[in-house]
DNA sequence: GATCTAACGCAACTGGAGTTGTCTTTGGAA
DNA sequence: TTCCAAAGACAACTCCAGTTGCGTTAGATC
């Protein structure tokens, strides 16, 4: 996907236009919304060279996650594991409630569950998410909060992992105290040399 | 959905032959391969028939998955808190690893994520899931393992939910070991009195 | 067991997603 | 500047998911 031999001028241009229409397409109709035809529309580029160049829906998704992998992502720092980690998990359940941001991470979700190819893209997304987000729990155990032992990034995993799940497999609402819980809950397990 | 007014005879077998060739194409060809076409031609009723009770893929999921909500699910007892709940989680990944139930019930996932309906029913089905494991934890409770404060079913959706969300979200692949910490990380939470 | 109508079967139709062949434009290297 | 091949535009086409109108079958009620 995407082996361009020509990077620059015209083509880079139609990717640029069709990466802003898919992302907008998915904030305004979701994942279920999207058809290729409407991109193509909305980016002013005929919908054949969107066939030829992106295949269908899940390649035009899994573009837009290449992109959103890059953008960096505000890691908190409060000074302590505690509020750090209650950020990162606050961060991504109101990510979710934001009218702009949540239909677009949603359909992301949803691609991936069909598609091969946009599930790659996603385990790089959270790849790279894990790591950035990891570093607050490897500061908490140089500041001695946490044992040495822990598995940051599995921390990172089991606090977040409640939202998505209430979200995305139970269809629960998630509070934001549902939230600082998780956070905590992950925290706890760290201390006690679970994780 | 699924209101019948003539609940008996031929309506309740062709009622009960798409359920059948809904999971049975769920099975075999996942919820990307699902179609009502299919699903009439080989239950051996009409697509017409089909799209007028069913409405179309979602709808047969959604109707399928009330079915899988009262099967009962067999709890683990094993004497302890740990050796339960670490059942509990366990059964779930194998379950998504078995090539039979696997597909069915990853395809209810991603249907509940596209589809309002499927949400709701997916919805009742963990409802009734959380209420039966959670007796895993109120077991502990009385045997003094955990403290009288803990949510049992907040237990439970902690101690899944990392089996849920590497599998669904991050796309990891999920070892038994991996379910076995996720289960001893929510119940260090509940011990140290977090949940 | 006669009657009524909900539910099913059937065939023809519609619309739109995705494809194909061909021509035109343009980026990039000589 | 020139040249060529990669990439895009365009129109016409195919195919199949989903719809519609109508005739047929068979539960349910009396």
């Amino acid at each position: 996907m995407e082996v361009t031999k020509r990077p620059g001028g015209r083509s880079a241009r139609v990717r640029d236009a069709v990466r802003q229409a898919t992302l907008a397409e998915l904030a305004e109709h979701g994942f279920r919304g999207l058809t290729v035809e409407n991109v193509a529309e909305r980016s002013g580029v005929h919908k054949t060279t969107v066939y030829r160049r992106w295949g269908n829906v899940e390649g035009l998704i899994a573009d837009a996650l290449e992109l959103a992998a890059h953008e960096p992502w505000p890691v908190p720092d409060t000074g302590t594991v505690e509020g750090d980690l209650r950020g990162v998990v606050e961060l991504v359940r109101s990510g979710f409630e934001d009218p702009e941001l949540g239909p677009v991470s949603s359909a992301f979700v949803a691609a991936a569950m069909q598609s091969p190819e946009a599930a790659r893209a996603l385990h790089a997304f959270f790849e790279a998410r894990h790591d950035q987000s990891a570093q607050v729990v490897r500061r908490g155990v140089e500041r001695g909060e946490l044992p040495v032992t822990v598995d940051a990034r599995e921390v990172v995993r089991v606090a977040v992992a409640p939202v998505y799940y209430r979200l995305f497999v139970a269809h629960e609402p998630v509070s934001r105290e549902d939230a600082g819980r998780a956070a905590d809950a992950a925290l706890a397990a760290a201390r006690a040399g679970v994780l």
